[in-house]
DNA sequence: CGTTCCTTTGAAAAGCATCAAGAACCGTGG
DNA sequence: CCACGGTTCTTGATGCTTTTCAAAGGAACG
C-alpha cells in the first residue's frame, strides 16, 4: 500500500498495438502510478497532476485490457473503480424492456467511465469492448482522496463530468435526430474522427451495435452502408473495417465537424 | 457582502402559485440566505446544509421568475450562475444546423441547471421555461466556494451531476426509442410524474415543442394526441392541459416506473 | 468441412413526413 | 365586448422512409 519508487521501462507503454491475452482483469499488474510516464497524460484523468499529487497515491492503478466484445461492467456491479480509456472503444448501453439494448454514447481514447463510483455504489451502465481496448482502473478511494487533496485533480473531475453530458448531448443530437442516412453519415465520422491516424481503414461496428446506436434496424443499417457503397461515399475493407470521403460525408451529415 | 442574520417571513415562500409579475431576473430579493428556510432543502442544491455551512455564503442567491416562453439562458452566454429549479418545468435545448432545435432533456423541480458554470466560461445548453417557474440563482463563487470547504455540498455537487446524466440517459432511452406513440406516452407519463399532486389538469407543451422532444413533426404529435383522445387514453380541457389512465398508459410506454 | 451466426437483399406493409387547407385560439385594438 | 389578424393546432391526401417478415449468401469457428 505504498507508493513504490521503481519505474518501469514504459517504453511502448502506449502502443496502439497491444499484444498478449485479451481476458479482463488478466493479471493487473503491480506496478502503481506509472502515470506519471504514461503517454496519454494529456488524455488521461490525472492530467497536470504533479510529483505532490502523485504522493497521495497509495493503492496500485492497473491496467485492464479488453478483447472485442468483452464488458468492462454491468449495470449494477458494485462500483470500487473508475475507468480511463486509454486505446479503443467501448460503447455504454442500458438494456430496454424489451431485452434489447440501446448505445447511449461511445467511449474514445481519453474518455472516462464510471464515475458514478464517486456518489453511488454501483455501475449506471453496461460498458464494453467495441474493439480491442486497454484502460487505466483507479480505485475510487484513490481518486476520492485526491480529489479531496488536490485542487487540480479536483478540478479535473469535475471537468471529466461535464464532458461526459456534453458526449450524451452530443450522442442525442447527432445519432437520434433525423434519418437514417444522416445518423449514419455522422456515426462514420464519428468512427473515423476516432481514428487519428492515415490508417485506411476504421472500425464499422457490427450492424446490431449500428441499430442500437442509431436507433434503427439492423436490416435499415445494412442497407444504408450498402447504399453508401455504391454511391461511392464508403469503400469497405472487411464486414468491420471501412473508409470513405470525408467531405461528401460531412454533406450528407449536415456541415459540421465531429470533434465530440 | 456579509451574510445577514435577518430572517424572513418563509411562510409560502415555496408555493406553487408564485403571483407578481414574471419578468426574468425581476428585482432580485436583497435577502441572502433563504435557503436555510427553503421548503424545497430536500430537493435544493443546499441539501443536508449545516449551520456552518451557510455561514460561508457571502453572496446572496437570489430567486428568479420566468414566465412561459421566457429564456433564462442561452448557449454561451457568459455562466455566473448556476440555478436551482424550485417550481416550473425548463426545456434544455440545442440548436440545429437548420435553425430548429432539439430538446435534450426537462428540468423538474428540484432539478439543477448549468453546472458547467463550475468549469467552463458559459453555458451550454438554452434554458426555456415551459411554463411559470421559480429558481434559485446561486452565485458560482459561492458554490466554489462550498464546494472547497464543505465536503457535504461537495458530494451534493458530484451528485447534480450525476444525475444530470442519468437525466440525459433517460431522455435518449425513452424519448428517443420507439414509434411516435411509444415516446408520447412515455412524455405524458413523465409529465405526469412532475405534477404530484392530485390535480386533474397537467400541461401539454406546444406541438412543436413536443416535436423538438420526440424528434418528430409537429404534425405527427399532433395526430398522436387526437388519437389517444378518440382512445380514451387521455383527456383535454384546453389545447395544454390533460389528464390521463395512467395505468393504460403505461402499457403503451412499456411498462416501467417514471422516476426519471 | 459443416454448422452457426451475421449480413445482405427482396417484397409488402406500416409508419411518418410533407404539403396544403381549414379550424380553433390568442392578443390586440377598436 | 366584439372584431380582427396572426399564430398555433388539426386534419386530409400523398409519397417517401423505415420496419417487418422471409430467405439466401458469406464469414467465422470448432
Amino acid at each position: 500500500m505504498k507508493p513504490p519508487g521503481e519505474k518501469q521501462n514504459p517504453a511502448d507503454f502506449h502502443n496502439k498495438e497491444v499484444p498478449v491475452s485479451l481476458t479482463a482483469f488478466n493479471k493487473p499488474k503491480p506496478d502503481m502510478v506509472r502515470c506519471k510516464s504514461c503517454g496519454v497524460r494529456q488524455l488521461a484523468l490525472f492530467t497536470d497532476m504533479t510529483a505532490e499529487d502523485f504522493k497521495l497515491v497509495h493503492q496500485p492503478v492497473d491496467e485492464v485490457r479488453l478483447g472485442k466484445g468483452e464488458v468492462l461492467y454491468h449495470t449494477g456491479d458494485t462500483a470500487n473503480y473508475i475507468y480511463t480509456l486509454r486505446s479503443g472503444l467501448i460503447k455504454m448501453t442500458h438494456y430496454m424492456i424489451d431485452g434489447s439494448q440501446r448505445v447511449v454514447r461511445l467511449v474514445r481514447a481519453g474518455g472516462t467511465m464510471g464515475l458514478e463510483a464517486l456518489v453511488a455504489g454501483s455501475f449506471a451502465h453496461n460498458a464494453e469492448a467495441l474493439q480491442h481496448s486497454v484502460l487505466c482502473r483507479i480505485p475510487v478511494s484513490v481518486v476520492e482522496k485526491l480529489d479531496r487533496e488536490s485542487p487540480r485533480l479536483h478540478k479535473q473531475i469535475l471537468t471529466r463530468w461535464h464532458q461526459t453530458v456534453m458526449d450524451s448531448d452530443y450522442w442525442l443530437t447527432r445519432m437520434c435526430t433525423g434519418s437514417a442516412r444522416e445518423r449514419m453519415a455522422r456515426l462514420c465520422l464519428f468512427l473515423v474522427d476516432d481514428d487519428n491516424g492515415n490508417e485506411p481503414a476504421c472500425l464499422l461496428p457490427g450492424r446490431e451495435d449500428i441499430g442500437a446506436m442509431l436507433g434503427i434496424t439492423t436490416e435499415t443499417a445494412s442497407r444504408v452502408i450498402a447504399d453508401f457503397r455504391r454511391q461511392g461515399l464508403l469503400t469497405t475493407y472487411s464486414r468491420h473495417e471501412f473508409s470513405m470521403n470525408v467531405g461528401n460525408m460531412r454533406l450528407l451529415a449536415g456541415i459540421e465537424d465531429c470533434a465530440a
